[in-house]
DNA sequence: CGGTATCCACTACGATACTG
DNA sequence: CAGTATCGTAGTGGATACCG
């Protein structure tokens, strides 16, 4: 770990938080995650090793706490919520191009099935199909099965009745996901389409609550 | 420079801020040093090669912009000025430990410096003795010539005469800058001792804005 | 003053396999 | 499910010297 030798708590914070991965292992804790595998589900090109040492890390320095085989933030860790929320917000505003390699539909599956707005959605099993046309390699179909509570991610036909199905390109869901689009805009030009019934079709963007940084203003 | 291949802006914009030193050159910028070996002293321990590569990834990711030799923030880099803040004041909250390597007199002095209050300092020239009783190999002595609106920090004695000198531990110095504890508090065991002349024992403190993050509170 | 050039040592990280 | 073990390499970053 590269000590900065520096006091300015900017530079002890850093010496900490600027390691590979050790933010996104926060983001995913400040989201719910609590489980290893989980949290894998949310970084799926960090190596299993490397997921622990920063647990291992991460704990020591007394952001999480580690109870019953659940990780969970500390007060220490549940205070960088608004500093992340806030690098999001930035991100979002300033680093604008997504290269195809950013558009891992497992990873937006994963990510809306925990923003699900179960107000929303209509009580009893409902299924949501997706099916992304720029996709290569059988990942481009996935289904969220959302049954009371639960949501389940699928890359395999469940076999339930499909309720309605988004239908078009990732990359359009993913800037309608990150709020770089609305849901109106991005179904404007047909790179995206809703099918389905008619109220289905209207309601399914309420289904999903976008994240924080989502409705952040973009510069002008 | 490694790449997430997520599409959530916390990672593309930690893709940029999490290389080791880039936030602390932000710092740097974010505290208005804009010349090359301006941003050298506040990075002591940065190589000249690894700064001058941070400075053209930033500016290649549009967060500085160089103009007639010298360096400043664009928007986007400004904008991440609440956030540097809120890690300092986290980092303030939550690193408590410093290590003696951490304590490095340049380097506070060279902050003090630039937080010198013109407006609390009399007129005419002042000149500030520090003299640390724990700093082995000479680098134990400094001066702050304050002279109208400029203020020069000096390793060797300028020559003029002592307005007022702090006598005592760097540590105790630091942990006062820092807002660990306050002036009062951190005289009070003689760790610390201003000498000098009644008025400007007491009006010392006075001369130096602390930073933003000392004033925030320290958990319970 | 404002940087580049060079070179080496590491070590962090990624990939993969494996275990309790 | 929840990690550990092992291994090789890319490439970062530190030190130092040097240049316009």
């Amino acid at each position: 770990m590269g000590a900065y030798y520096q006091f300015c708590p900017v530079a002890k914070a850093m010496e900490l938080l600027d390691e590979r991965w050790t933010m996104l292992v926060l983001r995913e804790l400040l989201m719910d995650s609590r489980r290893f595998n989980d949290l894998r589900r949310g970084l799926p090109r960090m190596s299993p090793a490397l997921l622990s040492k920063r647990l291992h890390q991460l704990t020591a320095a007394g952001l999480v706490r580690l109870e019953d085989g659940q990780y969970a933030l500390t007060d220490a860790g549940r205070e960088l919520g608004p500093i992340l929320e806030a690098i999001g917000v930035w991100g979002a505003r300033w680093v604008g191009a997504l290269g195809d390699p950013d558009l891992d539909p497992k990873l937006l599956l994963w990510d809306m099935h925990r923003r699900v707005d179960h107000g929303a959605v209509p009580p009893g099993r409902s299924v949501v199909h997706f099916d992304f046309t720029d996709v290569t390699g059988g990942a481009g179909r996935w289904w969220l099965v959302i049954a009371g509570q639960d949501v389940d991610v699928c890359d395999y036909d469940p076999g339930f009745d499909v309720t309605v199905t988004v239908h078009g390109t990732l990359r359009r869901m993913v800037e309608i996901w990150r709020g770089d689009v609305s849901w109106q805009q991005g179904l404007r030009d047909g790179a995206l389409r809703i099918v389905g019934p008619e109220s289905v079709r209207r309601a399914l963007p309420g289904w999903f609550a976008l994240a924080s940084y989502a409705t952040a203003p973009r510069p002008a």
